[in-house]
RNA sequence: CGGGACGUGGUGUAACGGCUAACAUUCUCGGUUUGGGACCGAGCGAUUCCGGGUUCGAAUCCCGGCGUCCCGACCA
């Protein structure tokens, strides 16, 4: 991408009242912009991203036989009354039409799927399956906060598993665990983020939650020192050891929840009569899990992980580029000439790169470059032309190195 | 929803109840520059969040609303 056709532009200074560091660094690098509060737009540098966190979850979830599907977001009521959750769940944004008819904008989708699965699973031959989707959620959150961290319309993967028996349900839990711990990893985050024990809302008896050690976090969290393992601390009263192992050193953190994973059991299946044969054709309850990824917030808090005080340094496989490149104007022009050219090269090649083709001084350029945070610098200047190569610069490393063109292209 | 702070060009700030609302930045034009937001000159850009009130006079004081952020409560 030619960085002089971005129509969005990088900003000096934050808008003043954000304070959170996600919302502060998205923002004036123009990767968000907010509409109001705890409501984002995805610019397209932030796009790019969220995309690529897109990926990462899709390509985990087809991992473990996860089918993706889209659900709509406007639920009729019924659905929402047959749960007992138009009337409890009080962050549910309520809409009425002209005629009166009343609707729900999906805060979950429980209310949708287990209808959905109810048309086609009628033997223990359906099951297990699962499925997921990835889509906007709206919750009308008292106090939106933290940036992209708690909004009030925010984008989420949400799978849903269905299963004849405890133990098939506990052993997909299990295989969710591995794929959830893989994303996080691939996120950049994974030494930050643990496996957490956890209340289980009003969605069941327990959870566990994956929570991304951050100041900016609003839970706390106790960390197995042994185990890396943690408990909410939510829970933390009735569970004083570690599960996991025999530890019993905890440390307390911040931590903000970037996952969970929950066994729901029959607690949706019952009220809409989900139900199989199994063998013997009997009539048995369809049991449950679901497990959810904020992915805006996953951006959130992979930004609060990952910065420094120029900017954002975004991990590898998150990243909106590969490589940004720039080329330092002035003199005969030859340096933009041959960036021009290296930029197509690399194109060619397959790589992504943003291309600070802008007729700007040095200085800028190198600003917005930390600020931006693309993982790999490549500039091209008088001074690399006359090595006849060009400086490489990795964003979370302090020196450059003299490396030839073709090195970069492989 | 309780408490607090704040609301002035796109952004960040200033202005005792009193001149044409100031400065920086962004942006436009011209010129000089080109390895860390460079420099010079000339411009554009605001009904000071909205509505009332006090006053000869309100960005400034008072009341009400709306909005944003923070703390708390709440929260897949």
């Amino acid at each position: 991408m030619l960085q002089s056709q971005l129509f969005t532009k990088t900003r000096k200074e934050a808008p003043k009242d954000e304070v959170a560091k996600n919302a502060s660094l998205l923002i004036r690098a123009s990767f968000v912009d907010k509409l109001h509060a705890g409501v984002y737009t995805y610019l397209p540098l932030g796009f790019l991203v969220l995309k690529n966190i897109e990926k990462i979850i899709r390509e985990e979830m087809n991992a473990i036989g996860g089918q993706e599907l889209l659900l709509p977001a406007l639920h009729p009521k019924e659905n929402w009354e047959k749960t007992g959750r138009w009337e409890s769940m009080d962050d549910l944004y309520k809409l009425t039409d002209g005629s009166g008819k009343e609707y729900a904008l999906g805060a979950t989708h429980e209310e949708v799927i287990v209808p959905l699965a109810k048309q086609f699973v009628s033997s223990y031959k359906d099951l297990p399956f699962s499925a997921y989707q990835i889509q906007d959620k709206f919750r009308a959150e008292l106090r939106a906060k933290s940036g992209i961290l708690r909004g009030r319309e925010f984008i989420m993967k949400d799978l849903y598993s269905f299963h004849r028996n405890e133990e098939d349900l506990n052993s997909f839990y299990e295989e969710v665990r591995g794929a959830y711990t893989r994303i996080f990893k691939r996120c950049g985050i994974g030494n930050e983020t643990h496996y957490t024990f956890a209340d289980g809302g009003s969605f069941s008896d327990y959870s566990h939650e994956f929570q991304t050690v951050t100041e900016a976090g609003e839970d706390i969290i106790h960390i197995c020192k042994g185990c890396k393992t943690a408990i909410n601390e939510e829970v933390i009263a009735e569970q004083k050891d570690c599960p996991e192992c025999d530890g019993k050193s905890l440390e307390t953190r911040k931590a903000i929840e970037v996952g969970n994973i929950f066994p729901l059991k029959t607690k949706y299946s019952d009220p809409f009569e989900l139900t199989y044969k199994d063998e013997a054709g009997k009539e048995q309850p369809v049991l449950m899990g679901c497990y959810g990824i904020g992915l805006g917030r996953l951006m959130g808090a992979i930004v609060e992980v990952c910065n420094d005080e120029n900017g954002i340094i975004w991990p590898d496989e998150v990243a909106p580029f590969e490589y940004h490149l720039i080329a330092i104007s002035g003199g005969d022009g030859e340096a933009m000439k041959q960036a021009q050219e290296f930029y197509e090269e690399l194109k060619q090649k397959g790589h992504t790169v943003l291309f600070d083709d802008r007729d700007t001084g040095a200085g800028e350029k190198f600003k917005d470059a930390d600020l931006l945070g693309v993982p790999k610098r490549i500039v091209m200047s008088a001074k690399t032309l006359e090595e006849g190569k060009v400086e490489l610069k990795r964003r979370d490393e302090e020196d450059s190195q003299l490396v030839a063109r073709e090195d970069l292209l492989g």
